[in-house]
RNA sequence: GUGGGCGUAGCUCAGCUGGCAGAGCGACGGACUGUGGCUCCGUAGGUCGAGGGUUCGAGCCCCUUCGCCCACCCCA
């Protein structure tokens, strides 16, 4: 084979296209139902967007990034100017693009009703692929701005939960985690016992965990060693440090969600890893179909990320879910949406004369509404019933001299095997 | 970036101790007149990932390289 895709990248075929379209469809007619408007925003964004809202210090913006240069700019560099290579970056994410859109374009303004918008697109992320895990990769995403109050919070994981449900996920399948992550006045508070906390017993942490103690003492909730996660248990729980407007907040979102029905996991250990989450964050993680993977979505509170871009203070939040393991969810259930027959209807044609009529009639079905195909390979009858037969037509029609003759058609159906002698007008408005 | 596993037909995979390149599925054709699925018969399809080495002889052994999968890390 002369060319293969680059690692990490992958071709949707038929099928898989069409279970990402599906998704994406599903999520336009629900979003749409909680006011959600559709955007788009650039696949490649000035790096310094990233940088600043999502974090320099993260491993999605410190490591993974893929940039985006000119061959201007390589020239350059090859004659030893300085350069910024750096300056242009895929995006690892679309929250920072559609805050900066929003803040550039000010939608968003002091007063005005809450900006809601959803996507779906292309993200980019350098990391060693595996299962559910890809160096390009698609995600559908809300973000609800200009939302203060912990309705907000709870409307966004409601429909969340309400997309999962429509796309065929049971809520069985699903563990929802909430946690709050606090505010600028009481996060640093927290960081800081649970360095302490690390710092305080050397010996019974992995160098890891100590490693990072002082950079991002709150990923050691994430090591996936079982003993680091038993010394855990004693440590610090951000609950605890949550000043009185965050606990608060926190509180009435709990409310909300049982009222509204949804089960949910308190986990005092979920951090996510952009820095620019506050408060509120989320998860919906599910056990079968995504080997070590198990995240199909998250998301949070992000109260800070538009004045980072330079706006008045706008508190929002909103989530991201990954189609790619919808679909690998949606398959391990065999739930995943079926590609519709190629045709509905096939036209076969008997012999030569008969091809021209059969063309024809093709287009007289198609614009009439009805998908219809013919055989462009100058087989036999015979064999263009077994095309029919796999493109999954429910009927077949046959033009021969007979038919040609008499200016009709006939008509099998391909279920019951029944045929019929129609003429055109007959035809059109039995198969529509 | 680090580990482990794997690359043979379109797909899933056999291929023993180095000795003629295989199966199932799929594709295509046929089984008397203008009719599909099931069945039967047949046909096509291969740089054995690539390059080098050892050998009379390499899919198999050695080296290099590329790719894929899985896991770590991190995230959707």
């Amino acid at each position: 084979m002369a060319f293969q895709n680059p690692p990490g990248v992958n071709d949707l075929l038929p099928s898989a296209a069409f279970g990402v379209q599906s998704a994406i469809n599903t999520a336009s007619r629900i979003f749409a139902s909680y006011g959600y408007r559709y955007i788009e925003t650039p696949m490649f964004e000035r790096t310094e967007v990233f940088t600043r809202g999502i974090g320099e210090a993260t491993d999605v913006v410190g490591k993974e990034m893929y940039y985006v240069f000119p061959m201007s700019s390589v020239a350059q560099l090859a004659e030893g100017e300085s350069s910024s290579l750096a300056s242009l970056a895929l995006r690892p994410e679309s929250t920072a693009g559609v805050a900066r859109a929003v803040v550039q374009h000010n939608l968003a303004q002091p007063g005005a009703p809450v900006v809601k918008l959803w996507y779906a697109g292309s993200m980019f992320r350098h990391e060693r692929q595996q299962k559910g895990r890809y160096r390009e990769f698609r995600q559908i995403g809300a973000e609800c701005i200009g939302a203060t109050e912990p309705s907000a919070d709870a409307e966004v994981i409601v429909m969340l939960m309400a997309f999962f449900e429509e796309l065929g996920i049971p809520r069985s399948q699903m563990v929802l985690k909430v946690n709050s992550m606090g505010d600028e006045a009481c996060r640093p508070l927290y960081r800081n016992a649970v360095r302490d906390f690390i710092l305080a017993r050397p010996e019974e942490f992995c160098p890891e965990c100590l490693r990072r103690a002082d950079t991002n003492p709150l990923r050691a909730f994430d090591c996936k060693n079982p003993s680091c996660q038993e010394v855990l248990k004693a440590a610090p729980r951000i609950t605890d440090y949550l000043c009185d407007e965050c606990s608060t907040q926190y509180a009435l979102v709990k409310e909300l969600l049982h009222t509204a029905g949804l089960s949910f996991e308190e986990d005092s250990r979920l951090v996510r890893g952009f820095d620019y989450y506050t408060r509120t964050v989320f998860e919906v993680q599910v056990h079968h179909g995504l080997g070590a993977q198990n995240a199909i979505g998250g998301g949070g509170r992000y109260d800070k990320l538009l004045e980072e871009y330079g706006a008045k203070p706008t508190p929002s939040l909103g989530f991201a879910v990954g189609l790619e393991r919808i679909m690998m969810v949606l398959d391990s259930l065999d739930a995943a949406p079926q590609l519709p027959p190629r045709a509905k209807v096939f036209i076969a044609a008997v012999d030569e004369e008969a091809r021209p009529a059969a063309f024809i009639l093709a287009s007289a079905l198609r614009t009439a509404g009805i998908s219809a195909d013919l055989d462009h390979q100058a087989r036999s009858l015979k064999s263009q019933f077994k095309v029919a037969d796999k493109l999954g037509a429910s009927f077949t029609v046959i033009i021969g001299p007979d038919e040609l003759a008499q200016g009709c058609y006939t008509l099998r159906n391909m279920t019951d095997h029944t045929q019929q002698t129609l003429n055109q007008e007959e035809l059109i408005e039995l198969l529509g």
